[in-house]
RNA sequence: GCGAGGGUGUCGGAACUGGCAGACGAGCUGGACUUAGGAUCCAGUGCCCCUGGUGGCGUAGGGGUUCAAAUCCCCUCCCUCGCACCA
């Protein structure tokens, strides 16, 4: 449809004149209005009428600690608070919900030395959030909120682990764990990060415990083939693959002399068997033990193990280590490849908990074994023609052909692991095996402010389930909430609380007093959202089916492993019993970066560097705030704050709010752009609107930004002009956009109105300034119309006194030219 | 070490499928209005030479492709993030 034209000469200035203009802008008024209006009406509800298009936006739900909401916070919340605003104004029926992460150890740490219940804590921290939050604008369903701490909650987190109970995928193992000497916790291996507590930075020992365990190996292929079904940036997909590590190769078994029993490494080249010539078991591996008989230097060994297993993780697997070792003298194996003894050692780089604990050395083409072998002299043979293995080992397997290799010889690496894993399966030593990294997850944890694990222990029936009936399990009050010193749960001196009766049999038991962690309640959040009071089920079938799966969740880059590995594994688990309609949960994942403190660091209250926003919104305004978090970088890159910055934002949304001071009358029509604007008005929606949506924020911002400092420039805006900007700019400034609207007298609020739409051959002007060049140098500039055929340009070139001084005397060579951008001439 | 992404004014950052580098904002300089200015408005602002002009040089460094390179190719350096003795 075409955008009728105002004509200027019967527009007259409405206001007349400056010595009129509107009153001053002032953000503390107009938001709080307009923040009330949109409670009232309750125009951000999610509709439960189905028969619209659906829209889930999601943003992760904050953890409400006491030092309140950070600049960090909103980056997301803007930023899908736009998208959120400008799908409503597409048609769609939008989820944008809001709750709270609020179990945790900072608030059972707080409680902890301040005596104070960690409910009471934690309300008090969400009150503070949420007045933060509805300060800003945003526009959540808050009829819809949800807290991971409540009980009607938290019934449904401890129902799903039933079902993971009942599945066998939950599990109790005596395993070492990590364990972090300041929260006195256990830790999964995602929560390690450089040998630390991911949340305090605690030392982390090994410690052997009684732990519930989550399957999550069970889905590791699945978790990594359905990364095809959905569109998370690139960089979200690699670290979910890299953590987990699928690895293919094959398990092969070694014989030991004089007994039944055999070592079985994995290994993903089997093709270099004939090359092993040592093997190497974890310090752990039950066979140190089982042929202690056999090993010649047991105290030897017994101290290297002791050593060992005082060693943290971390310190285990330091690269820059030297290689350490003990050989288990008197214990050798056989190659099956080439029958020959070889000696078995142990040592600390080979870790239990990947593969079966145990490798084949083959020092000629492995740089650990390389280095390994070396320090120790054991004996390198090349079996993989092509490097010099006197040097280092050779590992490419695109180039090298195998040698010293009986049946293999001659093949390439490729063809020889295919040739032996035939071989070992045909002789039933072996068989093709795919192996992961990610590890099972441990799920218990010793702390009171967490989920009750929902179990009851009978020494007649074992672990029982508490009946659904029974759910939820409530945490009882406590006086004290410190771990025992063994790093038993605070709960386990709950006496009254711990004993009860066995729902199967009804004799004496014990309660578990274990915890879950806190990625428990945040791994099915989003599905609550879609029926949050629902008290029979979790959600119902019909409203998932409804809004599943999420369309857009944006985050932190630091949960993209942890948190979305977890939260995709319940919802897979969950679909396969038939209790979600889709297979992912999360259609498209986006990642925001950090916001930094002034100084460039990462914002914290140690160092001294904290941007609070609610100092931001009493000094400048929400609608400021919004503008600068959007406007100060790159969306996905870390980004320090600058409160000069942010002045700049507030100059820009005085710059709007004067365009009500150069107004232009209604005119023939009050919808229509004037001739001078209309390419640039055409131009803005198109790029503001594609802009959003590739969040390039910073970039639509800047767009509007030139485009009022031209309405100034130009001394006038029509109507429809400022219509269309107000419609533009609402999902990042709400507030002032719809204090605008309603000032200058349009129909409505923009919250009822429609997203803007751009007429493609609007956005080209019909005139164009072109470069031309001559040697490749900028000479000259010409004014010609955009299609203009290349003889007319060649005209107005050579027309130029700068262009032609170039030329004279010269031979021209070529010219090129390419309409619309450049017009090129090379002389000789 | 492996994987990914980067290096552009004083700063944050722009730049479509190669086509006038530095949009927009901040800062800075000068001016206007002012009792005042941390308000507002106007002008300037990549570097070098120059009275001005047109001129030369410029996107980490080096080389290449091209009429034309921040953008494509090769080499080197540096930074950020993730993984890291995973057999």
């Amino acid at each position: 449809m075409p955008t009728p034209v105002v004509d200027y000469t019967l527009a007259k200035c409405a206001r007349g004149g400056a010595e009129m203009a509107v009153s001053d802008y002032n953000p503390a008024e107009i938001e709080k209005k307009w923040q009330d209006i949109w409670e009232k009406e309750g125009v951000f509800r999610a509709s439960r009428d189905h028969s619209k298009p659906k829209y889930y936006v999601l943003i992760e739900f904050p953890y409400p600690s006491g030092e309140g909401l950070h600049v960090g916070h909103p980056r997301s919340n803007t930023a899908m608070d736009i998208i959120a605003r400008k799908r409503r104004m597409q048609g769609y029926n939008v989820l944008f919900p809001i709750g709270w992460d609020a179990f945790g150890l900072p608030t059972e740490n707080y409680a902890m030395k301040h005596k104070i219940h960690p409910r009471i804590v934690t309300e008090k921290n969400i009150a503070r959030f949420k007045q933060q939050l509805k300060s800003l604008g945003f526009s959540f369903d808050w009829s819809r909120e949800i807290n991971t701490t409540d009980p009607n909650y938290y019934r449904w987190t401890q129902w799903i682990f039933l079902k993971f109970f009942e599945k066998g995928l939950a599990y109790k193992a005596e395993m070492p764990i990590n364990f972090c000497t300041q929260c006195k916790v256990g830790l999964a291996n995602e929560e390690v990060v450089n040998g630390r507590c991911e949340r305090c930075g605690g030392e982390v020992i090994r410690k052997v415990k009684s732990q519930w365990m989550l399957r999550i190996t069970e889905y590791a292929q699945k978790l990594l083939d359905d990364l095809e079904l959905v569109d998370y940036i690139e960089k979200v997909k690699i670290q979910q693959r890299n953590w987990i590590g699928r690895s293919e190769g094959a398990e092969i078994d070694f014989s030991i002399p004089n007994s039944d029993k055999k070592i079985r490494v994995f290994s993903t080249r089997p093709d270099t068997l004939f090359g092993a010539t040592y093997m190497v078991l974890s310090p752990e591996h039950p066979f140190v033990d089982e042929f202690k008989d056999r090993i010649a230097n047991w105290d030897e060994v017994e101290a290297y193990r002791a050593e060992a297993m005082k060693k943290s993780d971390f310190e285990r697997t330091e690269i820059a280590r030297e290689k350490t070792g003990v050989p288990l003298k008197g214990f050798t194996a056989i190659n099956p490849a080439t029958g020959k003894e070889i000696p078995v050692w142990i040592s600390d780089y080979v870790l239990m908990s990947y593969g079966t604990g145990a490798i084949m050395g083959v020092p000629g083409h492995d740089a650990r074994d390389w280095e390994f072998a070396k320090k120790f002299n054991l004996p390198i043979v090349e079996v993989v023609k092509g490097g010099d293995i006197e040097k280092e080992a050779y590992t490419d397997t695109e180039s090298g052909i195998l040698v010293n290799s009986g049946f293999l010889n001659g093949l390439t690496v490729k063809e020889a692991i295919e040739k032996m894993i035939l071989w070992l399966e045909e002789k039933g030593i072996g068989k093709r095996t795919v192996n992961y990294k990610l590890r099972d997850w441990v799920f218990s944890r010793q702390r009171y402010w967490g989920e009750p694990i929902p179990l009851v222990h009978c020494e007649k029936c074992g672990w029982v389930p508490v009946p659904e009936e029974e759910l939820p399990v409530i945490l009882p009050p406590l006086e004290d909430y410190v771990p025992t010193e063994t790093g038993e749960s605070p709960l386990a001196k709950v006496t009254d609380w711990v004993n009860t009766t066995c729902p199967r049999c009804g004799g004496p038991a014990r309660r578990e007093t274990d915890t879950m962690p806190q990625w428990a309640g945040s791994s099915w959040y989003f599905l609550r959202y879609t029926d949050p009071h629902n008290d029979r089920e979790f959600a119902s079938m019909e409203e998932l089916k409804y809004w599943l799966p999420v369309d857009w969740y944006n985050g932190g880059m630091e949960h993209t492993t942890l948190h979305l590995l977890y939260s995709r594994f319940w919802h897979k688990f969950l679909y396969d019993l038939g209790y979600v309609p889709t297979p992912e949960p999360y259609k498209k994942r986006t990642s925001h970066g950090m916001i930094l403190g002034e100084n460039g660091e990462k914002m914290s209250k140690s160092r001294g560097n904290v941007i609070n926003p609610d100092d931001i919104v009493r000094e400048f305004g929400a609608d400021t705030f919004r503008v600068y978090e959007m406007f100060i970088g790159a969306f996905d890159q870390a980004i320090p704050w600058s409160q000069q910055g942010v002045k700049g934002c507030r100059r820009f949304l005085e710059k709007v709010w004067k365009l009500q001071d150069i107004l232009v009358g209604d005119g023939p029509s009050p919808e229509g752009y004037s001739p001078e604007f209309e390419t640039a008005m055409h131009r803005t929606v198109k790029k503001v609107s594609l802009d959003y949506e590739r969040m390039k924020f910073n970039t639509a911002v800047a767009a509007m930004m030139s485009l009022v400092n031209d309405f100034h420039d130009a001394g006038r805006i029509t109507r429809g002009e400022l219509r269309t900007l107000l419609l533009i700019l609402n999902p990042v400034a709400p507030h002032i956009t719809e204090e605008m609207w309603e000032r200058v007298g349009f129909e409505g609020h923009i919250y009822q109105q429609s997203w803007p739409t751009w007429d493609e051959s609007k956005t080209v002007e019909d005139v164009v300034e072109i470069a031309v060049q001559v040697n490749g140098k900028l000479r000259g500039l010409v004014t010609v119309p955009r299609n203009a055929p290349q003889d007319e340009v060649k005209e107005a070139v050579l027309e130029q006194e700068s262009v032609r001084r170039y030329l004279d005397g010269k031979q021209v060579v070529k010219e090129v030219y390419v309409p619309g951008r450049i017009y090129s001439i090379v002389v000789k």
